[in-house]
DNA sequence: GCCGTTTTCGGCCCGACTGTTTTCAGTCG
């Protein structure tokens, strides 16, 4: 399933989807390669908004003011809100058979070469590729031959789809056992590996390893015989395409150490954050590529990725911002944000114990805050209603209420430990613990964690009512996605943020690697609608608390700053902070 | 299809690898 970032605005995903596939249809059909540009461009551009456009258009903003977007898209995506559908894709679609877009999704199958198996050979459907494969009718094929056709056969075989993109729940165990092998090889220098994973996104759809080292083509074959390999796609002098066995592909790029800056920012990306780099170098006379920065034939820099900024008159611009989303121009009038960093956040307001679904006791949790430097850490365990996690009911609370009195009372020195509870928003917007209860808390994470496929009216209201509670602080986990499991639940989060700010009360962005939600697009809205983010390991082991700097990326992401945060502030300005206003 | 301190027309980021080809088109990142 693939993942579009803009997975709470299904208004902007529907827009997204329509334009590439218009855009793959306009490919196959030899059009202007410019225009299905702009078709990508805008798709992108939709996707990683922090605004509906059906809530812009209801506002009654003008279109044409997004970038890439003029009087022609700007009409097409007013269509597709309106009637979710477009007439330019259903003329385009009568004009190229769906089969050939099934045959695009192909590796090694572009426009060109699914029209030529569509138009020679009548390819209807994958089953028919592959019969043909079989009978080697392919490799008669002007611009196909035998390698081409076994190459297909492979493919098909593997059902090796293009789009995929894994958590970094997945990439990260990936990346970190590739980087141990190489480095083990005693040929590479440096490495880094770098596409979104670097970037910090939230999802990853391969990994982009940069290397320098003496022998190129000696690394370049040490990593197609690492044993989780499970297809070659490409090995060259400088660079090579593998598939690894739990599908996973790795492009890897060895280079000359004095090109190391270039490369990395070529290879870090964004594509798009390439391109506006791109294009402001042209202005100045210049031309980036992944070797460095030229004037004419002279190279003038290159070694390092600060040397290249600043050859086009920019300060370094860390990987998080590089989405194209205007970190160019802020860098240019010198307004690039201070960033939060993992030394800011002052301690978790979201842990689970042994008294619910946890694994470790309450001393053990708070010894690894102490070990962490945290000045405090909110002791958040579930409500009954969710039986499986052996919720806490209003007596065992208290209970653990008291425990934790006693545990501050007698660990001067250590994190205070808050009293708290992670709540379940039942289906009403009603809590599963009573008002009285809750406010002998410091503070009460709500969360839904059932019914995520109401109408987005209902499951709003839903939310909006559990904040009426005078004592809820924390909305947890908002959209419910689960990453490559369960899609984000369908709210109106714009709406849900507003009521959040009105109350006084705050957003999370949970940190756990499954989770990342609030992610990136969601914290900018956030920071928008002038809400606090709680950025939380929703930890339910001592290890587990060391996901939080997952979600320290996705508020740097979202150009957050440590005043942005709610737990980078000190003990003495958070209590105040959680009380109520309203 | 978008865009504009050269421009409302004529540009649009840049290069590696593959396979089939005798000099390069197609695909990909």
């Amino acid at each position: 399933m693939p993942l579009a970032a803009s997975y709470q605005y299904p208004a902007n995903q529907a827009i997204a989807a329509i334009f590439n596939e218009i855009a793959d249809l306009l490919e196959v059909e030899e059009a202007n390669p410019f225009r299905v540009r702009a078709y990508r461009n805008a798709a992108r551009m939709v996707e990683g908004m922090t605004e509906g456009v059906d809530a812009m258009l209801a506002r009654g903003a003008d279109l044409t003011a997004l970038p890439g977007v003029g009087v022609d898209l700007s009409a097409k995506m007013r269509e597709i809100v309106e009637t979710g559908s477009c007439a330019m894709l259903t003329r385009v679609r009568t004009e190229v058979p769906s089969y050939v877009l099934q045959l695009l999704q192909l590796p090694g199958l572009g426009p060109k070469r699914a029209r030529a198996l569509q138009h020679e050979l009548g390819i209807t459907s994958l089953d028919e590729l592959a019969r043909a494969a079989a009978a080697h009718r392919i490799r008669e094929l002007h611009g196909f031959g035998a390698r081409s056709e076994l190459r297909l056969l492979e493919t098909l075989k593997a059902r090796l789809a293009r789009d995929r993109r894994y958590g970094l729940a997945t990439a990260k165990p990936c990346a970190d056992a590739l980087t141990h092998y190489l480095l083990a090889s005693g040929l590479v220098d440096q490495l880094v590996v770098a596409g979104s994973y670097r970037r910090g996104r939230d999802t990853v759809g391969d990994l982009d390893l940069l290397i320098t080292g003496r022998k190129r083509a000696q690394i370049v074959e040490h990593l197609v015989h690492y044993n989780e390999v499970a297809t070659r796609i490409s090995a060259g002098p400088t660079r090579a395409s593998v598939v690894l066995k739990n599908g996973m592909q790795v492009d890897l790029r060895v280079v000359r150490p004095d090109a190391f800056g270039a490369a990395l920012v070529y290879s870090t990306g964004s594509k798009a954050h390439n391109i506006a780099l791109r294009k402001l170098a042209q202005t100045q006379g210049l031309k980036i590529n992944e070797y460095g920065v030229f004037r004419g034939k002279e190279r003038i820099a290159g070694q390092t990725e600060a040397s290249v900024y600043r050859a086009v008159g920019l300060p370094w611009i860390c990987p998080e911002l590089r989405e194209d989303h205007g970190e160019i121009a802020a860098a240019q009038s010198g307004l690039l944000p201070s960033l939060l960093e993992q030394s800011d956040i002052k301690g978790d307001l979201h842990v689970h114990t042994s008294a619910s679904d946890g694994t470790a006791s309450l001393e053990a949790m708070a010894a690894q805050a102490r070990l962490l430097g945290y000045q405090y850490l909110a002791v958040t365990d579930h409500s009954p209603r969710i039986a499986v996690t052996h919720g806490l009911t209003a007596d065992r609370l208290a209970a653990q209420a008291d425990a934790i009195d006693r545990f501050n009372a007698e660990h001067k020195g250590w994190p205070v430990l808050l009293k708290g509870v992670e709540v379940d928003i039942l289906e009403d917007g009603s809590l599963d613990l009573p008002d009285s209860v809750l406010g002998r808390l410091d503070l009460v994470v709500g969360a839904i964690h059932s019914h995520f496929s109401l109408p987005v009216d209902q499951q709003t209201s839903r939310i909006l009512r559990a904040l009426d509670h005078p004592h809820f602080s924390i909305l947890a986990h908002p959209l419910g996605r689960l990453i490559g499991e369960r899609n984000a639940c369908n709210v109106d989060l714009k709406r849900v943020l507003t009521a959040i700010a009105q109350r006084g009360c705050y957003v999370e962005a949970n940190a756990q690697p499954t989770r990342l939600d609030l992610s990136d697009i969601g914290c900018r809205l956030a920071k928008a609608e002038g809400v606090l983010v709680s950025i939380a390991s929703d930890a339910h082991s001592p290890a587990d608390l060391m996901n939080l700097p997952l979600g320290v990326t996705q508020a740097r992401r979202a150009w957050l700053g440590q005043a942005d945060v709610l737990n980078a502030h000190a003990l003495d300005t958070l209590l105040p902070l959680l009380k109520r206003t309203m």
